[in-house]
DNA sequence: ATCTATTCCTGGCTGC
DNA sequence: TGCAGCCAGGAATAGA
């Protein structure tokens, strides 16, 4: 599931090859994949691959188009259109496709990212003591928090789970009761994984590739992710499986209190 | 303000 | 080997 590492390695893997095309024809097989009126796209030109949040944006002469890539979505160079390609653009060389087995991802035509938002702040653009405001001001658990993009945008699943757990943090206690120096552990925590798992190109858990179809390396260093019953690294302590807001959620209750 | 449940969807897994 | 049933969850939405 591609959240805000995975994101930053598609969008750099498709720079040095798409960045200044010019499309030459758009096709959205099934039309499903499309949020809102799309204008016409043949004729413009690629201008820049950006990132914002957990999406893809595809910076255009006037307008942009955000890649929301859901659960299983992915951008892929060079490959051969299958049963589940939602789009393809066809460039002036090469093409790019949007293929997305479980259709929750969606592309979505804005004026400006400016004008868009209505996302929290990106992690990475953060200082901790803007992100200790922001977390102590709400009285709902941690977790579900990290999760809501408009409070952050770009953290999923794997990572709310891995920065908590960096961060010593039980994942049920509400975020207004944090201290100040917990707070800013939590930061850490995130800005720490965030960055660790951009360098090893992401976390392909399921399908997960970039661009180029390659899968990323970091799934094999996640710490409590997906790891119930198995030993915390830190501790020993097994790992602990829990349900919230309908998502699992994985922690260490020996560490994470 | 914050909560939970529901919906979308299908590959991959379990168990018979 | 085949198949039914369940699970994963990002984000939107409805309702409490």
């Amino acid at each position: 599931m591609p959240e805000l590492p995975e994101a930053e390695t598609i969008a750099r893997s498709l720079r040095p090859l798409v960045e200044g095309r010019l499309i030459a024809n758009a096709e959205y097989p099934g039309r499903r994949v499309l949020r809102g009126v799309m204008p016409e796209l043949a004729g413009q030109r690629i201008a820049r691959i950006g990132r914002h949040g957990k999406r893809i944006v595809l910076e255009l002469g006037h307008g942009a188009v955000l890649v929301s890539l859901g659960m299983t979505g992915a951008l892929l160079l060079n490959a051969e259109p299958g049963p589940h390609t939602r789009a393809v653009f066809t460039l002036d060389a090469g093409v790019l496709l949007f293929d997305d087995a479980r259709q929750f991802g969606n592309l979505r035509w804005i004026e400006s990212l400016e004008a868009e938002d209505g996302l929290g702040p990106d992690p990475l653009e953060m200082t901790a003591q803007q992100f200790t405001e922001r977390l102590r001001a709400r009285r709902t658990r941690v977790k579900p928090l990290l999760l809501d993009q408009g409070f952050l945008r770009g953290v999923g699943n794997i990572y709310a789970d891995e920065a908590l757990h960096r961060a010593e943090i039980d994942p049920r206690i509400v975020a207004s009761r944090l201290t100040k120096t917990r707070a800013g552990r939590l930061h850490a925590g995130l800005v720490e994984v965030l960055e660790e798992a951009i360098a090893h190109r992401g976390s392909s858990v399921s399908d997960y590739v970039d661009a180029q179809g390659e899968r990323g390396g970091f799934q094999a260093l996640h710490r409590v992710y997906r790891r119930e019953g198995q030993p915390c690294p830190a501790c020993g302590a097994a790992i602990r499986r829990i349900v919230m807001a309908q998502r699992g959620t994985h922690f260490c209750p020996r560490c994470q209190r």
